[in-house]
DNA sequence: TATAAGTTAAACAATTTTGTTTAACATTAT
DNA sequence: ATAATGTTAAACAAAATTGTTTAACTTATA
């Protein structure tokens, strides 16, 4: 049996990525992931037996996307505040990338979070543990002062960058801002955001 | 025509909220209202013509409701650092309350932003008007350096607060806490969020 | 060039879901 | 007690959606 032609395979499964990102599983359409990719519905089945199938796919090459990317910081660098410089400016790339990957992951977070707990790449990360060495260091040459623990530091910076692509179409609908402004607003932000948390964890 | 038994009425748009906030307009079925508020389908029709109905009536109640707590802050106090905890305290409040609330806003911003901008309680909103007007006291009087905007602050508190909020299932999976642990990993986070604001805005 | 692989449009079955109708029953107020 | 109001269960219609089937067509390749 055939089902192999990778360049169909891989046009469906980057329609699903888009499609999914923006409107999760349940608002997904299989006929407008098709519609996307160029190719007819039957296609989609003969490559994916389901929605859910092509789901899980999605959903483990996000995760695996967004993890990659954020353990970089850990390998690049080795001083709390450049690794948190580094994860920030890491995972505004993820996003400006993939901008439906924000709320792609909150919703599965919100819809079935058993899901996210059963990836394999899951169980493998380290970052809290590894930002609470860090941070343990930092204390004891005192670089900072803040007793904050990983998976809090991680929770604020998580929440800090996501935030504005979560509002972004409210703050593009109020003020108008073309895509343009958005992508200084968010320039900006970065930098305040690096400010913030560092001085967020100095004192 | 009658239409008026007000505790019914009550009832559905209680559960209504609920089964909103928890699955999104789309991830919602009218069955389990309809089951949830302790009536049959067809009541749940009489009272409120059609899905889309029912939740609009959710829609301007969430919104009335967390717009509304989070100006109590500015009424409340009028130090930039006392707004700060004030705001911080109340929105923990209305989450505690209302633990869905911050996915089902994270989940219209998704799917349907314009909704939110149709709201007239959100043309109404002047937060980060009333956060620049206190920031620029305080730099007036030295209290604070950093020069953040009242937009990017409101978002940096926002993001801080919500994040535990959407990430809760996930650290309840992971680390098998119970909802007492929840609650005082929240208790904590709440305090934490206050001094991480703090520093991040006074130098 | 004959064969297999990839692809399509069209039609269809099965399921889910929303919203409606009907006929009957219960409750409240007149 | 009688009429209006509120309510239910059951059945149904209509629409949307997923997944499958069929028969035909195209393209690469053996």
């Amino acid at each position: 049996m055939g089902k192999l032609n990778q360049l169909t395979k891989q046009k469906i499964l980057s329609a699903a990525e888009t499609v999914f990102h923006e409107n999760g599983f349940q608002g997904a359409r299989t006929t407008l992931i098709a519609k996307k990719a160029g190719v007819s519905r039957p296609m989609l089945h003969y490559y994916y037996r389901t929605k859910e199938d092509l789901f899980h796919e999605v959903l483990r090459n996000s995760f695996s996307f967004f993890l990659t990317h954020a353990q970089d910081a850990f390998s690049e660098e080795t001083n709390v505040r450049l690794v948190i410089n580094k994860l920030i400016d890491l995972l505004f790339e993820v996003l400006e990338e993939k901008p439906g990957l924000a709320s792609f992951i909150m919703n599965i977070l919100n819809e079935n979070p058993a899901l996210i707990t059963s990836l394999s790449i899951i169980e493998k990360e380290q970052i809290p543990a590894l930002f609470d060495k860090l941070l343990e260091e930092a204390r004891d040459n005192n670089e900072i002062q803040s007793a904050i623990s990983g998976e809090n530091l991680l929770l604020n910076i998580y929440g800090l960058i996501v935030m504005p692509y979560l509002y972004a179409p409210l703050i593009r609908f109020k003020e108008n801002r073309d895509e343009n402004e958005m992508k200084m607003f968010l320039q900006k932000r970065k930098e305040d955001i690096k400010t913030f948390v560092w001085n967020g964890i100095k004192y």
